[in-house]
DNA sequence: ATTTTGACTATGT
DNA sequence: AACATAGCCAAAA
């Protein structure tokens, strides 16, 4: 496991709940800018193993992007049980809700 | 033109 | 077999 991985996992567990972050800003807070793959794919594997809150990350544009509709599907239920409006079902108000990372 | 973002896939150990 | 790691390339702003 790399630095990488580790601190991408922290970061996703640090996102308080009613809150979402993006790609890019954990990319960036991880340390690697153009990276955001590689928190993707953080994202799916060690979603297995520890129980990590993916369903608070989406992409940049507050949309979530997974390719798996009932997967998709679930998120958008999750985030609106835990207060975030998403509209359209899969559109998240990233003014409101993105998460600031480290203050 | 430059910069940023990707919810994967292939490859190694 | 399973787990973990790295990265190109292309589209959008």
């Amino acid at each position: 496991m790399s630095e990488f991985t580790e601190i991408v996992i922290e970061i996703i567990s640090s996102i308080p709940s009613g809150k979402v972050a993006t790609y890019g800003q954990i990319a960036r807070l991880a340390g690697a800018p153009r990276s955001a793959r590689q928190v993707v794919r953080v994202l799916n594997t060690q979603t297995r193993k520890h129980n990590l809150p993916w369903h608070r990350v989406i992409n940049s544009k507050g949309e979530i992007a997974i390719t798996d509709e009932y997967g998709a599907d679930q998120q958008a239920s999750l985030l609106i049980s835990e207060g975030v409006a998403v509209s359209d079902k899969l559109k998240v108000d990233l003014e409101q809700y993105q998460w600031e990372g480290t203050p």
